[in-house]
DNA sequence: GTTCGTGCAAACGGTTTGCAACAAT
DNA sequence: ATTGTTGCAAACCGTTTGCACGAAC
């Protein structure tokens, strides 16, 4: 809505219908869905959108730190609309990727790592939703 | 060497000269190298080796379970030589991937996760070799 | 002679690029 | 007029697949 273009406004996007639809979408959203996923959707909007647009605007949002694109899908990139630090658990089931919260998992050990400036890390946790 | 001989056999696979070139390379470098680059690699003993053997063999080390192919660089995946337990490290200057000691890092918080079952997770980090 | 592995080529899917048309300032 | 955005098509790259040849038991 208007929260989206004043978004896109704010960090020096011209909110294009395109655009204001992919990133209504992508926030409205929450999940991680693919650049395909992304368009198929803006499509039942606005038939003519090309995949050059998607892709544009996915690079765009992702340069001005609005989304991150992450490898947490074979083959394809997903668009996690929550740039802050938060780790991720892939739901091999249904191949469905859950954010878990910063705090609800600890990292000890990091500042021991003296070979390397580290300036991000995440836990990448594999399972299933319990049945129930 | 003899000792990749025995382990391709023992893993019920044919020890033929490519995959004894391949599991060699892999085994010996211990690093995280993408299929063309194990491809690259080995053509030059092999100078007639196919991609589609290269991903065969690939395929069929993961399937035996002595490597694991990881999403850990963007647009190919790469072979991981130690398919037991531990967290990597991107050095975003260089691209090289490290592996880390799973006992170098603790995290905690796992088992509360009670809506998944949770069966491996690791922690990717991001950063910069220090120089010195 | 059946099975398995190889190599070639084509296909495939996600992503990128070049370019012409078009809008907005 | 310049700048920025769109849409189309082609290209690109990593990976998969189909198939015929060849080696091994």
């Amino acid at each position: 809505m208007q929260d989206t273009v004043a978004l896109l406004r704010s960090a020096g996007l011209t909110p294009t219908p395109q655009r204001i639809a992919i990133a209504r979408y992508i926030f409205d959203l929450g999940d991680h869905p693919t650049a395909d996923e992304v368009l198929a959707a803006v499509r039942r909007e606005h038939s003519t959108i090309s995949r050059a647009t998607v892709y544009n605007t996915l690079h765009a949002l992702a340069d001005k730190g609005l989304v991150r694109s992450r490898m947490l899908r074979e083959g394809a990139a997903v668009i996690d609309a929550r740039p802050e630090a938060h780790h991720h658990l892939i739901d091999e089931a249904s191949g469905k990727i859950f954010d878990i919260p910063w705090d609800a998992l600890k990292v000890a050990g990091v500042s021991e790592l003296n070979d390397f400036d580290i300036w991000e890390y995440q836990v990448v946790l594999r399972g299933r939703k319990r049945q129930g």
